[in-house]
DNA sequence: TTGAAAGTGTACAGATCAGTTCATTTTGGA
DNA sequence: TCCAAAATGAACTGATCTGTACACTTTCAA
């Protein structure tokens, strides 16, 4: 089995869903876009949210692997905590920022049940388990407590740059941020 | 003309809306849940976008008409400022809580010329200026910059309460927003 | 009581939806 | 070179989508 081609169609179609909305985008539209054929598609997977699914899990890795790589490289673990929101601010310049990938898809499908929105929540605790390490490391005081608080924040960010008039809304969040990081490790 | 039969449309519209999100409610599906002929919701509304500009327009009306009633009922500026976080602890633990409409509609709209999109903005904008002139009252140095912090704190309580496995997330945000005020008034 | 406005039910148009079928072509490794 | 796996294109199903047409009924106020 050659996985190029199922692949590639994940990767095209993550872009499609993130522009354009996943109830928006048909398959037809997925093929003619990706230039690959429906019967290739329906192939790979065998309905629509089989392919959403699988768009998640790839988007799940790509963004917890950019925002703790970009972390990483800030040193220290209390500069790290800091560094997410630096991070964030990057993301929400590019010009094709469109909010949390999984907000959308909680919100396109909104029943808690079903698989799109029961994977959406797992990325958030993902992210959750792995800064409440790093604020472990950090020597806070409640590392679940602190990661709670920064993850707010970036939750708060994120919609606010999507769907507020602020300037800075990744500011904002960071300088809220240092003085709960402050606080905890004191 | 009698607006009854439209106003009742448009707020039973709101909750399947709510419900089950806004591509996946078809128009028949509504003239079925409704009770209101399909004819009759075409008369009144020209297209389903104008039907749910008038949904976010009523949820527009209702959400701040709550939230800053409650507010008030705290009393001192101070206190109201931070009784948005108890009402907003009383508005997820409802088992019908599906997050906030704005950010829900803007996901299934990404385009941000789009009417439905252009007009979530609003409301948030709206969200602002009433706490700002809140804050204003309460005497902080930075009405805006508070006002932002708060605004930033419920969205991220929101997305967290919606998504999230936290316990209480209007909690967490509240004991930021007492750090935040304090510090905002001192 | 009458008459216009408002609402109903049903059937329909035309597009699009997810998903299938199938005969044909392309591909890549042995 | 050969062969099986992979991919293609195009037509098709049946359901659903937004929106319309039309004849009929209900409502309400003068």
């Amino acid at each position: 089995m050659r996985p190029s081609k199922r692949d590639e169609l994940v990767r095209k179609a993550l872009n499609i869903f993130y522009r354009e909305g996943f109830h928006a985008t048909g398959m037809d539209l997925l093929s003619g876009e990706t230039g690959i054929s429906k019967t290739t598609m329906f192939k790979h997977f065998h309905s629509k949210d089989e392919l959403i699914l699988a768009v998640l899990r790839l988007r799940d890795q790509d963004f917890r692997t950019w925002l703790f790589r970009r972390m990483a490289e800030a040193g220290e673990p209390r500069a790290q905590l800091l560094a997410m929101f630096d991070a964030l601010a990057e993301w929400f310049a590019k010009p094709d920022f469109r909010s949390c990938m999984f907000i959308k898809a909680a919100s396109e499908y909104p029943d808690p049940d079903h698989p799109i929105h029961v994977q959406s929540a797992e990325h958030k605790r993902m992210l959750f388990r792995q800064l409440q390490a790093i604020a472990s490391e950090a020597g806070a005081k409640d590392p679940a407590g602190l990661a709670r608080a920064l993850l707010l924040l970036k939750e708060g960010a994120i919609v606010t740059a999507h769907l507020g008039h602020e300037a800075d809304p990744a500011g904002d969040a960071k300088a809220i941020a240092e003085k709960l990081i402050s606080a905890a490790l004191d």
